[in-house]
DNA sequence: CCTTGAAACGGATAGCTCATCCGTATGTGT
DNA sequence: ACACATACGGATGAGCTATCCGTTTCAAGG
């Protein structure tokens, strides 16, 4: 994944650091303004990221890879469907927290492999958490595995419509998927 | 607001029904783009709307009227939920249909007046709906004005999400909205 | 019907962003 | 120290947006 060269490391390195920076800036990422602001080439950096979305994924992957252990601890809990209204809880945190998942979970075609990899997981876990919550006759019967998804993202959108500050945001997403779980509990 | 001459008038018609068919076909709205598909200069086009987002609100008009329209019938309804559910019900059932009322719903500042006037309209009388419906009982007293244009996009949003096509959109988004229903209910 | 000025038209083109390509520089193994 | 591979930089072309102005069309008055 890193790449061999020494400078090519560094460079790896900090092109990310400030998409980073970016994406937590709300700045729409754009591979020349990266190259600017990293003071580099725009040539390097499109070598090691051959398009934005590329770069984007990169940047969600370590917040995708929490997400799934979260997930993976959620299955171990006792009550169905406090295991799964606290994963969804996870979920929504993660999209309002970070603008890089928002982009990332909406999008069907990902380009890099780690990344399918990782959302099917977590679909996966999410699935496994509503069957057992479905069968505990805690959820509606009616809730399919491919609303999870839909939904979350329809939160996390509801939430950016609502409020522009990180800290509103909080308050809100938790608010509005409070309401959610109420018409989703049976 | 339609021109005085007979050609300038008839050609703001014919961009209007190009603009509506890319709108429908799901193509991103470009002026150029409209101006090769009506067979008009790019300028001519330019001239009747300065902007994109000009042309954009003014395709989504008579929706937008439409909207308002119902809401005013809407207050007539005797049952206070029975009037803000269907409110709502007609507001996703627009969104989901109409792809230039989401980018018209989800933007803040607005560039005809006209549109300012309508959201401002349907947003009144959607508050007044929800505090008939919350005086009455049937609503969760921790619903806000401020939550209603919010969670409509939300809703709308997860529902591009989860379907691709028009007919699959409506079924979907009436089922979200459903559950979003039951989540507000006293 | 003809004239005339205002209104509208068309499209060449300037400005901008995105992405590529290749000559140059740098790191690494012998 | 040499040579080769790897990586770097930025000039540059492709594509899109939006403006500007010379030309055309309309319609009101003679």
């Amino acid at each position: 994944m890193t790449p061999q060269r020494k400078d090519a490391a560094r460079n790896w390195e900090h092109i990310l650091t400030v998409a980073r920076e970016l994406v937590d800036e709300g700045t729409p990422l754009q591979l020349n303004d990266v190259a600017r602001r990293a003071g580099l080439g725009v040539g390097t950096v499109y070598r090691h990221f051959p398009t934005t979305e590329a770069l984007l994924e990169t940047v969600a992957t370590p917040c995708l890879e929490a997400l799934a252990g979260h997930g993976e601890q959620a299955l171990t809990h006792d009550d169905p469907w406090k295991a799964f209204a606290d994963f969804l809880t996870r979920l929504v945190e993660g999209q309002v927290t970070d603008a890089a998942l928002v982009k990332v979970a909406a999008t069907t075609q990902d380009v890099l492999p780690r990344t399918t990899e990782l959302k099917a997981q977590i679909l996966a876990t999410g699935a496994k958490l509503l069957a057992r919550a479905r069968d505990a006759g805690t959820v509606r019967p009616d809730v399919h595995d491919d609303d999870l998804v839909p939904l979350m993202c329809g939160i996390s959108y509801a939430t950016y419509v609502h409020s522009a500050s990180p800290a509103d945001r909080l308050t809100t997403a938790r608010r509005y998927l409070a309401t959610l779980l109420r018409g989703l509990h049976a």
